[in-house]
DNA sequence: GATTCCTTTCGACGTTCGTCGTACATCGAA
DNA sequence: TTCGATGTACGACGAACGTCGAAAGGAATC
């Protein structure tokens, strides 16, 4: 019988996404690179972002993405893929996401 | 000659605003209901907030907003006066403000 | 002057943050 | 089976956070 190895993702429900917690996950120029990339391109494994942090840190901030519902992660061999919540997003908060991207600096 | 009794309150340029400052600034549930209240009303002074918390940490939630830029502080005698920096927000993160706060839980 | 009101400063508290190094687990390929 | 690549878990660190009570300053009023 198969069984995850490591413990299994936790993701918020659509409903329970809370606005403040989402603002905090974005306030952050890490993480902020992090959703601007995946608001680019669909779905990306973790190693494969353009920020310059320890992979330690850069789990770590997936946690606090994941934690606030504002990304999607999913297993697959070794590799996470990580997608952005973009319709949840847009339908608890809308334009939150793209506002917030228009006023970062690039 | 006339100078100030008290520390002069510190704001910063507009064009040193910064948006993680300012995300983070709107991330917590008492400081997000002073900006609302200052976007229906023009100008308030400090005690009038509909908060709930003790004075000295609605002192602290009013130094966090301020040198973030999100609001301007005034002296009129032993009160402060408080507004909200919207055109400068405005200006530097288009739309920010409001659709956070249509985002926002009332 | 004395009093009262508004707001701040200070110090304290437990918590959370962002960062990292190290160690570990998993998978795929040589 | 061994190795390398991917990504996590854990523990640690200094710093900042949100909260409060006590004390104090300054202004208006008695």
């Amino acid at each position: 019988m198969a069984h995850a190895r490591r413990p299994p993702l936790v993701h918020p429900e659509a409903a329970d996404l809370n606005l403040y917690a989402v603002l905090h996950a974005l306030a952050d120029p890490t993480r902020l690179t992090i959703v601007r990339t995946l608001r680019e391109d669909l779905e990306r494994a973790c190693g494969t972002f353009p920020v310059s942090v320890a992979p330690s840190t850069l789990t770590h901030h997936f946690r606090v993405l994941r934690e606030a519902g504002v990304i999607h992660q999913r297993e697959d061999g070794n590799r996470r893929w990580t997608t952005l919540r973009y319709d949840d997003l847009e339908n608890r908060f809308p334009a939150v996401v793209d506002t917030v991207l228009r006023a970062a600096p690039a």
